[in-house]
DNA sequence: AAAAATTTCAACCGCAGAAAA
DNA sequence: GTTTTCTGCGGTTGAAATTTT
């Protein structure tokens, strides 16, 4: 013999919930606890069934959800989560406070999921989804056709993934201090406990058996790395800003970027590139 | 101004594993 | 040990909202 049924499933109500429900079962929960989610829309006088009660509750009604837009960090975040994790919403949720795993995937299959795919880069994979010569084409477009609409960010996307296309050996360092953004990453990651995999980042892995690129950051300006920008969290690291960006694979620059104007602060997301090399 | 197309996201569905009888 | 339910998860849907034509 099993459990009893879990529930009448006859006359119970499905759809968007209305606010006189929401009260209800937030008058519940404070009350008692959820207790046992089958018992639940019973005790609260709800006619939904547990299962659409938890929903409502976990997603929506529960007071620590952040609400909101996410922000670049979270942003960020996710990508970098979803890189080791894959499609495990819940525990990439676990790790960003007030977010669902709900959202977290709408916001995915909404905006990131574009986005990446924008960059050339495979959201599943996390790794480049053209060849070569298909990128110099979309980067001679996207920089002469639409110069404006190219920011720092996406910039650094596409280029990373080149090299690593490229099969060039892991680290992002900053130099000349000679920061090395591997070790702080790795700091980060301790910190997501011990269930996560092998890390597989689109950057920055110093002795990685991966193939991943070098970053070479030089120059001055913070600005440059801040606001909507992939490596903004690298501000807080920095003593001394950055102004142009190279990216090298040890021995010769592949592609060099610099601010056209010191001055234009969170303008200057906008580069002149120099792509000649990038052309096959 | 209105119709059509597209995007967003709350909610549902089905499944797998855990738990209970 | 077996059967049945419960819970939580990820994929998907479709109504509502927004944008485009």
């Amino acid at each position: 013999m099993g459990r009893v049924p879990c529930c009448d499933k006859n006359g119970l109500k499905k759809g968007p919930w209305t606010p006189e429900e929401d009260q209800k079962l937030i008058d519940y929960i404070q009350k008692h606890g959820h207790g046992t989610w089958r018992s639940l829309p019973k005790n609260a006088g709800l006619a939904r069934c547990g299962k659409s009660c938890r929903l409502r509750w976990a997603n929506y009604l529960r007071p620590d959800i952040k609400r909101g837009r996410f922000s670049f960090e979270e942003e960020e975040a996710i990508i970098q989560l979803h890189s080791v994790l894959g499609n495990k919403w819940s525990e990439i949720a676990a790790r960003l406070p007030g977010r669902t795993d709900n959202e977290i995937k709408n916001y995915w299959n909404t905006h990131i999921r574009k986005r990446l795919l924008h960059s050339g880069i495979d959201p599943v994979t996390h790794r480049p989804r053209i060849d070569l010569l298909n990128l110099s084409s979309i980067l001679n477009t996207v920089l002469f056709n639409q110069p404006t609409q190219m920011n720092t960010h996406e910039f650094l996307r596409i280029a990373v993934n080149l090299l690593q296309s490229q099969q060039l050996t892991s680290s992002l360092f900053y130099n000349p201090a000679q920061f090395n953004y591997a070790s702080q990453w790795q700091h980060n990651e301790a910190n997501l406990g011990e269930s996560l995999a092998t890390p597989n980042s689109n950057f920055c892995y110093e002795n990685s058996e991966q193939p991943i690129s070098n970053l070479l950051y030089e120059g001055s300006t913070s600005e440059l790395l801040s606001d909507n920008n992939v490596y903004s969290n690298l501000d807080s690291v920095l003593s001394t800003p950055v102004s142009s960006i190279s990216l090298t694979n040890n021995s010769s620059t592949i592609i060099n970027s610099s601010a056209e104007d010191e001055k234009d602060t969170y303008c200057s997301n906008y580069f002149d590139f120099q792509i000649s090399d990038l052309l096959i």
